[in-house]
DNA sequence: TTGTACGCGTTATCAA
DNA sequence: TTGATAACGCGTACAA
């Protein structure tokens, strides 16, 4: 208390009272005097009485403090949908305090230990690329801690799982590629370490089934990096080397797209007649891009709502993650735009 | 404790000790034996003993925690903020609780009353574009409650602000504008409610003056919105009606610089030939764009960890508010790129 | 070398 | 209608 801050004690010093009747009267207790709740509330408010959160997270072993551990906040994504759980958790009451991994492993396992200590009710948890191993959660499921994942949804049993449906969208994005008559088209995939790099793949390659194309695995370049250059780099490679020239690239995120587009770009070809481009995320650039970006929109801030509302429920016993449904699809949307429309 | 959390009192009992002794051990205090302490620590360990950092708060009326208010975490400057503000405050073993004002007053003050309430140690603010009344940071600041304001900085004697020199930043804009034979640049200017809206447009003004360029009042525009669509509206409007057609535009911000480029686009002008255009803030899509955008980059991340790093300097008395320099000013870079070349 | 007692701010329980 | 006491988990001054 670097500030003055007054609590209980001072009140009841001032009143000649005792600290129970202080707290039964600020909380408008029945059996308290209509006379004393009014001079306690009186003095409360002169002297800038605060309630002390921390010795109420003491007393009741609850915190009100929900965490949230993501890979890296500058990702868009992942700042839409902070701000969805920052919405959610303090409308219900609840505080967030947040944990950048910056994809490792470590330092994932280190904010979750921090957080535990900080007593958090429940964690929100988009893990590391670097994790590959799941002890460090299931210890606490087993526990009987409640967790919620977003986005990356671990291979864990029982775990709760909100994301988007990579398979149906990356399906989607393909599947209109194929529609505007681009036949070789290149996926961009993503590390093989996270399942939505692999719903996405699955989704590329059974659109291009279902329509009678067969699958070239030349055709299924993976990006380990994810940076603009690296995709760059791989797509202006695999327009001068790959014997059959793709006619399209379906990137597993934006950054790979806008790296096609450059690459493509450079090479004289022209988006969309002779190529066709989309990506994946939908950020915010895509329609400032020329051409437009084609991209596959996911609901961030809704996603993080909703893990949000289920992890509360869960924290609040409305909800039995045992019994409940253990994995919600949130729908994705495919944006067209220029970069991919033909006709 | 909703999981079974072990505490001291537990290893106590399961070794036939006392609490305080285990607490001793367990931080290597002298007088205790080598013996017990072994013995404490690994039953601490197969327990899985987890200090509890809110009782260690409640004592020690110090919650290692700082406070974040920021108007919108998806805004990409924010989020590099946050970024810089978390890799600090977490190197030093303090937990970073966030909420966005989403630009709303009534928000702004609840936050702060919830996270005085949960005993911040001092908090980081970059407050809202409805604040015009600053006296529910000024009374903090009274009682020697420990803030720093960043990016946007209130007018309050007293106040620690970090910001970027958006003054300079503008000046070199502008003047890079010139340099580059634009001579009837219009400036999209902010909301004058913000510090920086006003230092931006200075820097405009006086680049132009220095230039020997007079300031024609009709060639300042105010975008209140800060929209793409708003900018675009405006800037074709303003291509269309104002009898001196203008040939270049220096937006405050990207968003708005972007709504140029369209505008432009769409009246058949030819970037940078034509019409010159220079944003502000140099957004990550700035480079993706076409033409290439030109921008002043904000250090964000760097602004979040000096920020922070002043505050807990603060916080830990290392750092004296009142006699320490009020106002720490960062450079901003210009990245000429496409959108403003000429020559 | 170890134990006892107290306090951080709050509230539930029991007593008056 | 109000008060005294204990407890949440921990650290520490003091005692043994």
């Amino acid at each position: 208390m670097k500030l003055g801050q007054a609590t209980i004690k001072d009140i009841a010093r001032e009143l000649n009272l005792s600290a129970s009747t202080i707290s039964r009267a600020l909380k408008d207790y029945p059996g308290i005097s209509d006379e004393t709740k009014r001079k306690v509330k009186e003095v409360a408010e002169k002297m800038n009485y605060r309630p002390n959160a921390i010795a109420l997270s003491l007393r009741q072993s609850r915190s009100f403090t929900i965490g949230v551990i993501i890979p890296e906040v500058i990702h868009f994504f992942f700042s839409t949908v902070i701000s969805g759980i920052e919405e959610v958790a303090n409308s219900r009451g609840y505080n967030v305090i947040l944990s950048q991994s910056n994809e490792k492993l470590a330092r994932e396992i280190s904010s979750i230990e921090t957080m535990l200590s900080n007593q958090i009710d429940g964690v929100l948890v988009s893990y590391s690329k670097e994790t590959k191993n799941f002890d460090h959660f299931t210890k606490l499921l087993d526990q009987g801690f409640p967790i919620v994942f977003f986005d990356r949804a671990p291979a864990i049993p029982g775990a709760i799982n909100v994301m988007v449906d990579d398979y149906q969208g990356s399906f989607d994005a393909t599947a209109h590629l194929i529609s505007q008559g681009y036949k070789k088209i290149v996926h961009l995939a993503g590390p093989q370490t996270l399942k939505i790099s692999i719903d996405r793949e699955k989704g590329y390659r059974e659109a291009l089934e279902k329509n009678g194309i067969r699958v070239n695995p030349a055709y299924i370049i993976t990006c380990p990096l994810g940076t603009l250059e690296e995709s760059k780099e791989l797509v202006t490679e695999a327009l001068n080397t790959l014997p059959d020239r793709p006619d399209a690239f379906f990137s597993c995120n934006d950054i790979g797209a806008v790296g096609a587009i450059m690459a493509c770009r450079d090479a004289g070809l022209k988006i969309p007649l002779e190529v066709g481009i989309v990506g994946f995320s939908d950020w915010q650039f895509c329609s400032m891009l020329d051409p437009q970006l084609s991209s596959v929109a996911q609901p961030g801030s809704l996603m993080g709502a909703r893990a949000t509302e289920i992890l509360l429920d869960i924290i609040e016993k409305k909800l039995d993650p045992k019994t409940m449904e253990q994995t919600l699809i949130l729908e994705t949307k495919l944006m067209e735009r220029d970069s991919s429309k033909r006709f």
